[in-house]
DNA sequence: TTTAAATCAATAATAATTATTTATTGACAG
DNA sequence: CTGTCAATAAATAATTATTATTGATTTAAA
């Protein structure tokens, strides 16, 4: 077995992996501080001076950075700040949901420059990648050759283990099964040449959040996200901590309420289906929580009473999850408009204040910022941290 | 305010720091490898030979490493193994427990040199102080000038918020409370000039077995470690993960079986106080389970119990452990015989078949190795661990 | 003679240090 | 009011030190 040899986890480092890694460190400040100057860029990397403009040099040179006006009105020479160049990197994000799939194209600046999107009763991999055979050149068309050069790859948000949904989604059996031994990165190989990054789609969430929301205040917190399941991602020292497998924060699994009850588990507790499945009963159309464009105002008690169930046991989560890492926060967010966010993480607080939590701190929550689209931005993103930001403990070439 | 300027988690790094980042991974790859080639080690690392060759050197020079005889029979110059030293370092542990406190010097290949111990009903600072100040110098008087001067400091094993166990310990209010306020660093500042190391007593148990025992074939894995009371410690990329306030791995606070009602966290489904009291109600000396030397042969039914009941909760644990962070494995220790462990986990292995985990791989369950001394060792490791291993994401200077 | 480990010497990459340049504010003399 | 200069601070250039890699050489075995 050629190439199977035995190697550490952590290698070691050279010249060349130490640039890289001082240049992730200029870029996600960055990238998270936003425009900046080449002082403070100094001061907060303690870095010198001189090597944050050689540094600066490069990354101007090679598009990322732009330079902008001095800032006058202080002794000395002003100070220029330096911002991500928005078109410097662009990036495909692939997001595939249970009702819904998605195509996008993003910036540097996590600004959305296209989207296209397509629904079905349940997604097969002939369906969805015939979705991404049409729609990738559309999207494409669209740009320079200039632009289609600055793409830094195609990043897949996929949920975990899709043909284990049976139940709960009603597909067929032999189609969903086809998903067990599906490559993407092949896949995708087939029709495109951009380089393919595979995520959790809950991580993809987190990632957004991560770079545009509230992630960036925070440097170790869990994310959870609502869907049409919950899921979520989890940030470590700064950076998304995919997991060894890539399916960390795996929160739909946490067991609460009574373990020895089947359909313990948080996913059965918290998610989007369990609301579908009361308007249906109330004789509501379940359709329009899948819009997305529009509000849940006048859909009265299935929502309330939801919110009410899925904040309670969201408390127990955020206590489970916070005594696996002392984490920051626990960020929520999901497919829900602002307002019923808003509404849950209060009750959810408010549940929280009636649980033990001895042997911690009381868990902080804390509201996400993204939103529904989080999973499609941060599949798009992902090639985008890993090309150019911190990602973790890794540092080899 | 001086020193209180605004700096980025992650820094940069230059030379020194690079340089100090391939000694440990070097010193790291000796110490989970055990002796090994300079050749491999080059080949694990990814760095060169002649790199290498000159870390191994300094190494050598500061005594951390001592070569091995050259391993002759095969074609070529014979490789020359290189092993830790074990005197190359030593390190003092103090773990605090509920009935007892250990102060342990370890040597650099986990050697326990010396111990002394004490008992009492609670702990109290001066108690604990007092024993400190007297063992101290009956420890180093056994060192030559030399070996202290190789002691790499003391670390300090203790409970997360000791003066929050009133209620189960039956100790007086007020003297538990002067733990709050209560400063290791100074304290111990004031009677050595050691470096002090300050640790969750579960996460130094982590330590240990992350250097001696099962860890040595795992990089990501939850560690549970089942005292007076349980809780545990986080192993992330290879490196132990004391979180960002220390408590990472505080699974006492899991919240197990029906959160509806008090007492749900595993902290009061799997910890030993609560057999201690099994033991009591069956009229059985309790004291038998804290001695350490015995075995618990002929206890009879409350062990069975408690291992039955400790093992259900465990279980449980275990799949919300692994939903926070996709681990290799789950390890479990504790203050009880070999026998009682591998029953114990034996039965926890058998409950978890029993839970519904979908959304995760089954968690892996792993008997730990390195027993009731655990928290002690891994105390002492501390500072070892800091000064010279791998110790995560850090790369700074 | 072949093989492979270990080391030496030369080279290249990179960050820190020190010195210099650049660009501004504000005081003050004319 | 205007021009000049000191003070201030950012940014960059030149120099220096450190360190990993590359390629040659030595060493020690079968």
């Amino acid at each position: 077995m050629p190439g199977a040899e035995i190697r550490d986890p952590t290698g070691g480092a050279n010249h060349v992996g130490l640039r890289d890694y001082n240049e992730r460190v200029v870029m996600s400040v960055i990238q998270r501080h936003g425009a900046i100057a080449s002082v403070e860029i100094a001061r907060r990397t303690r870095l010198s001076a001189q090597t944050v403009s050689v540094i600066l040099r490069r990354l101007e040179a090679e598009g990322l950075i732009t330079r902008g006006t001095p800032q006058r009105g202080k002794f000395g020479k002003p100070q220029t700040p330096v911002a991500l160049a928005p078109g410097g990197v662009l990036s495909l994000g692939f997001k595939i949901g249970r009702r819904t799939t998605d195509l996008v194209l993003v910036d540097l600046a996590g600004k959305m420059r296209a989207r296209l999107a397509a629904t079905y009763a349940f997604p097969t991999p002939d369906k969805v990648m015939g979705f991404l055979r049409a729609g990738l050149p559309r999207i494409e068309a669209t740009l320079s050759a200039e632009e289609r050069a600055r793409i830094a790859g195609i990043g897949v948000a996929v949920p975990f283990e899709l043909w284990n949904w049976l139940d709960t989604v009603r597909a067929s059996p032999h189609e969903m099964e086809a998903w067990r031994d599906f490559d993407f990165a092949a896949a995708i190989g087939e029709i495109s040449d951009h380089k393919v990054f595979l995520s959790n789609d809950a991580t993809a969430a987190c990632a957004a959040e991560h770079a545009f929301g509230q992630g960036r205040g925070l440097s170790d917190y869990a994310y959870v996200f609502i869907g049409y399941f919950c899921g979520g991602g989890v940030v470590l020292n700064g950076a998304v901590h995919a997991g060894r497998t890539g399916n960390a924060g795996a929160f739909g699994t946490l067991p609460v309420g009574d373990t020895a009850r089947p359909g313990h588990q948080l996913l059965h507790k918290a998610s989007l289906y369990l609301l579908e499945r009361r308007l249906l009963e109330a004789g509501e159309d379940p359709m329009r929580i899948w819009r997305g464009t529009e509000g849940w105002e006048g859909l009265g008690r299935p929502v309330d009473d939801w919110i009410e169930a899925t904040a309670r046991h969201l408390a127990v989560a955020a206590v489970a999850v916070c005594s696996v890492i002392d984490f920051e926060a626990v960020v929520i967010d999901g497919g829900f408009p602002t307002d019923v966010r808003a509404r849950l993480i209060e009750a959810a607080r408010r549940h929280l204040e009636g649980i033990e939590t001895q042997g911690i701190a009381r868990p902080v929550l804390r509201e996400g910022a993204v939103g529904a689209q989080a999973r499609s931005i941060g599949g798009a993103f992902l090639p985008i941290a890993s090309e150019y930001l911190m990602v973790g403990a890794s540092f080899g070439t």
